[in-house]
DNA sequence: CAGTGGTCTAGACCACTTC
DNA sequence: AAGTGGTCTAGACCACTGC
């Protein structure tokens, strides 16, 4: 492979069309989750370029968490289902400092036409269908977390109530194994609210009470938003996390 | 150099020790905030490697935000004096989407004896001198922010409210230049509470008021904590936003 | 032992900034 | 034109994994 760059396109090195490619074969499925890509020396062949160029390629992606290097073993396509990206997006932690031990259960699975506001957030028209979600989160009996979930129902036909409750793991694991959706990155907006009764009663706290109000819109590969959720956090007892560099 | 590795240690990258040794300048303040370091060829030959190690090195640390390369001109030490990092550790903006421009008014600093929390955050000794200072950040004349501040008084002696109102830019500009000390990254919990009657007074919000409690310790350079903030934002008309990747 | 990613080198050339 | 960071190459060798 060589250079090209359109003459008033502005210099777009060798490593980024790499990262463009594999990028590519990511979104078409061509590797799956979980799987091991082609070693650095055959992708170097296969794009005619050097093994450093796909190594700076590798590189960046791995930073962005879109692939996994193993030393010895090869590059691996990043999933949910690893034990180190379990609770990647959870950033909800207790007091403590502990771990949390969560119990899932969902409450309802439903198709209904979207709002616009869910509609906006999920790049679908007014009134498209879409799957509605409700599920409580508890640690040690004490529910913690209500949760709302949106989803474009053609991307997630058939999803019913009673699979959910079976599933075992978290639900980005889920969509991944049964709707052949990887999530790759999430936006969080967050405010303080109060409870109302529909919420003081699934969290069991008072009316009134200050809870934190996450909004989330998450994207697969190709910044395609696929989910929207909204949760509620009883923070008495935990709180978000968040590290600034 | 070479590699130089005890027999028990783990191994550890040539790349790794002149990651040590730039970190140790910048904490021994041989170069200052905004300053040049040394140009990749000069450090190849101080340090008696390739470019092509010292430019490992460089990257990590300009991925970590403590370097700022800038092709053609040289490779700087952050700073918050900068445009890209004035507000690099603010997540708060409005619902709008648009820019924030918050007028600051610091309300007092006294010099007190540090509670046990603050003193275990800064690692203190319970009791050792801390300066506690309040303000609040208005937007278009309404309060939003209200804000109190721990320092250690060892590091920040003389500290006046005075000078605090007096300084036009970001509190870690402020820092930088009046007391040498630059902050590189920081840890926030953040919470849902209810407006006390002090708050809601500084805040013009109702008692019972949902609001946004943001705890945060920030850190200079070798993971030294130095400073204890505790926000409460109001969340009526703008959110608290994060990227998860 | 072979195969993978990880480190390190030396050198050539490109892109950007400044004089 | 000189100096900086940025890209790309080719090759050697190291560390880790699994057969």
């Amino acid at each position: 492979m060589s250079l090209i760059s359109e003459p008033t396109a502005s210099f777009s090195p060798l490593y980024e069309q790499i990262k463009a490619m594999i990028l590519a074969s990511l979104q078409a499925s061509e590797w799956l989750p979980g799987d091991a890509i082609p070693s650095e020396m055959e992708l170097a062949a296969r794009y005619a370029v050097s093994q450093g160029t796909v190594r700076k390629a590798i590189d960046e992606l791995a930073a962005q968490n879109l692939l996994v290097r193993r030393q010895g073993k090869g590059t691996f396509v990043a999933t949910h289902q690893e034990e180190d990206f379990q609770y990647r997006f959870l950033r909800l932690e207790p007091d403590s400092g502990e771990r949390f031990h969560l119990k899932n259960q969902f409450l309802s699975c439903e198709c209904i036409k979207s709002s616009s506001h869910i509609a906006k957030l999920l790049k679908l028209k007014p009134g498209d269908a879409v799957i509605h979600i409700e599920r409580v989160q508890s640690s040690d009996g004490k529910p913690i977390v209500f949760e709302e979930i949106w989803l474009p129902e053609g991307r997630f036909q058939g999803l019913s109530l009673e699979a959910l409750n079976a599933w075992p793991g978290p639900v980005y694991a889920f969509y991944e194994s049964h709707y052949a959706t990887h999530m790759v990155r999430a936006e969080e907006k967050i405010k303080a609210v109060l409870a109302d009764e529909s919420l003081a009663r699934h969290l069991r706290v008072l009316v009134g009470a200050a809870l934190l109000s996450v909004e989330r819109v998450a994207f697969t590969y190709g910044n395609k938003p696929v989910e929207v959720r909204h949760a509620r956090y009883d923070t008495s007892k935990q709180h978000y996390d968040n590290k600034l560099n």
